[in-house]
RNA sequence: GUGGCCGUAGCUCAGUUGGUUAGAGCGCCGCGUUGUGGUCGCGGAAGUCGGGGGUUCGAAUCCCCUCGGUCACCCCA
């Protein structure tokens, strides 16, 4: 409790402005760029669903069983927050039966109840895109390279892309089951907290950070070594796509991730400049099967998300994609009681300027230290001299000699449009 | 959920072995004569020292609980 009357935000999340704020819509703004000019349209839908749909993620997963941000509405509906954008998308897909392939994107909150640290958050915001209704491995390759270029265009070069197949349905059944007697046989060795996660879920284990589970696991059969003939060809084709894009990769049998719809191609993005353990910037995979649980029709899909937050600070490590300076055209100071600051200021941005101006007529003094704080290039000046003159003062705000020029007032539109050119 | 560290003005912090009206820098506001910013000078506002309880003549300083922040585990973006 901070004190009985002050709030502060909830735990683990928080309030984005400022530069910071601009800084995430240049962000949102590059994100939208690069996945639209690949033809992905931008979905927004609810950011709560019926828990079932969340449900769908894995009964086994943490996402599920634990970190469910839930609650009972008025309607006695059992709600969640989402707590990721694949699933909303797949329900909207079943729900809708869009024409296919569906090239979508969102950026969008997403909730977890967890205890949050470096690069975690209660609430995060992820950008993704999903492609729903083709199996072809050549859109793995799109999507992949589309998260690439993504992190690229902001500006990040320290990280590594990981790539793995977890083969079709069966395959990952099979490859469980085997993975499960070898470790079994081997349990004694591993870190005493892992061993339970031979009954529930064993491909855990394999991304343990436990050092004696680490130990042993790097023997471990590796998932890729036991493909299908027919997944393992897919599998080719995604990696020799990425080798002709250009794309750096390494291939990481031991990539599991953490939600169990996963099939065929999963992939992450790990940033190397981000100190904090917390180090995935993207990630995603192919998830054939989800939209039928959702009770639409057998459809493919693939699709990643990546964390703003992480993007972000992975961008400080780094030192690039700092906020943009935010602009302004003019700054209007009047001082004749604030009439020509509201009409001038109005007439200028329907104008298509960027203008702004001081309140509560305090001195020009003030109101210049206004205009300067605001980044605008020009001051626009309205004394009483420049009201009985019929003119105003226009003045440079970022040269160093203090030009300023005198400019009758109906012709200050067309001034500024030469001056700001 | 578990564990370590931390919690004093908007921000970054200082506060001697518990002792009178709690400080600094930055930021903010005002002023430096007639209407002009970024430098400089002067002045000012702003803190129930996270919250609650306890020990004490007296606590920002000691103890307990609690909330929050932070880092790690777990897991993930």
């Amino acid at each position: 409790m901070a004190s009985p009357d002050s709030y502060r935000a909830p735990k683990g999340t928080q309030d984005v402005f400022g530069p910071e704020s601009t800084r995430w819509e240049a962000l949102l703004a590059t994100f939208a760029d690069t996945v639209e000019s690949a033809g992905y349209g931008l979905i927004q839908s609810p950011m709560f669903e019926d828990i079932a749909v969340f449900r769908r993620l894995g009964e086994e997963t943490d996402v599920v069983t634990k970190e469910m941000y839930d609650f009972v509405d008025k309607g006695d509906r059992h709600i969640a927050l989402r707590p990721e954008g694949t699933a909303s998308v797949a329900r909207a897909f079943a729900q809708h039966r869009p024409v296919t392939p569906w090239k979508t994107w969102y950026a969008t909150p997403a909730f977890r109840y967890e205890s949050p640290q470096s690069g975690r958050l209660r609430q995060h915001h992820q950008v993704g895109i999903e492609a729903m209704g083709s199996a072809d491995p050549d859109l793995d390759v799109e999507v992949i390279a589309l998260g690439h270029d993504y992190v690229r265009r902001l500006g990040l070069q320290r990280f590594v892309l990981l790539v793995n197949s977890m083969g079709d349905a069966d395959d990952r059944r099979r490859y469980v089951e085997r993975l499960r007697g070898w470790l079994t046989e081997r349990a004694g060795d591993l870190a005493p907290e892992d061993r339970p996660k031979l009954d529930t879920n064993p491909m855990r284990v394999l991304d343990s950070k436990r050092p004696a589970t680490q130990e042993v696991v790097r023997d471990a059969p590796k998932i890729t070594d036991d493909l299908s003939d027919e997944a393992a060809a897919r599998f080719e084709r995604v990696t020799g796509g990425l080798g002709a894009l250009g794309i750096d990769f390494q291939l990481e049998p031991r990539l599991v991730r953490g939600l169990d719809y996963y099939r065929h191609t999963t992939f992450e993005l790990q940033s190397e400049a981000i100190e904090a353990s917390q180090s995935t910037i993207l990630g995603g995979g192919r998830y054939d099967g989800l939209v039928e649980d959702m009770g639409g029709p057998v459809t493919p899909g693939i699709g990643f998300g990546s964390g703003i937050e992480r993007v972000l600070l992975a961008c400080d490590a780094e030192g690039v994609f700092a906020a943009p300076e935010t602009t302004l055209d003019v700054f209007v100071v009047d001082v004749t009681g604030g009439d020509a600051a509201r009409d001038l200021t109005a007439e200028l941005r329907r104008a298509g300027f960027r203008a702004d101006r001081s309140f509560d007529a305090r001195s020009m003094r003030a109101q210049m230290k206004a205009a300067d704080r605001s980044g605008a290039r020009l001051a626009l000046i309205v004394g009483d001299q420049e009201r009985a003159d019929g003119t105003v003062g226009v003045r440079s705000l970022h040269d160093a000699e203090r030009t300023q020029v005198v400019v009758p007032a109906e012709k200050i539109v067309d001034h500024l449009r030469e001056e700001l050119r």
